[in-house]
DNA sequence: GCCAACGTTGGC
DNA sequence: GCCAACGTTGGC
């Protein structure tokens, strides 16, 4: 099981449709580092669903529920997408605020990498972010 | 292959 | 709306 954080400003794509949809192919993705990360993704991991620009908060967890296919917004075979449907809510938002607070996750790619859009996390940084979202998850 | 110029992202 | 950070592009 990997953990994994993914950014999306909610005037794109937030995760309030993502819950009214009931899942989608997580397309756009146009950096090599951030593609690298998405076809890392196994089945079954879990994602956070993070809010940039507006709101600068996670929002709650996502599960892959495909692994990496070719864009199918795209005609560069570069590109991949995966399939994500949301999973749970958080009990009460984790603010970007809260989250540069916490020395356990002063090392989070997050703040150190303010413009990476898919980036994986450790464990104990998804635990970490769970407890400060009061949201309980077993994964399934 | 280096690096300056340029475009984009995202926090403030 | 500004601007710092960083990725990408293209000339040499």
């Amino acid at each position: 099981m990997n953990y994994w954080l993914v950014k999306q400003e909610p005037s794109a794509y937030s995760w309030e449709q993502l819950v009214k949809d009931g899942g989608t192919f997580w397309d756009g993705v146009r950096n090599y580092q951030a593609r690298n990360n998405l076809q890392a993704m196994k089945k079954g991991d879990l994602v956070l669903f993070y809010h940039s620009v507006v709101g600068k908060e996670i929002k709650g967890i996502a599960k892959v529920t495909k692994e990496a296919y070719p864009d199918p917004t795209s005609d560069d075979s570069n590109w991949v997408v995966v399939d994500l449907k949301p999973a749970k809510a958080f009990n009460k938002s984790v603010t970007l605020e809260e989250i540069k607070a916490n020395s356990k996750l002063k090392d989070i790619a997050l703040i150190k990498q303010s413009r990476l859009s898919v980036m994986p996390l450790k464990e104990v940084e998804f635990k970490t972010l769970l407890k400060m979202g009061d949201t309980p998850y077993s994964g399934r």
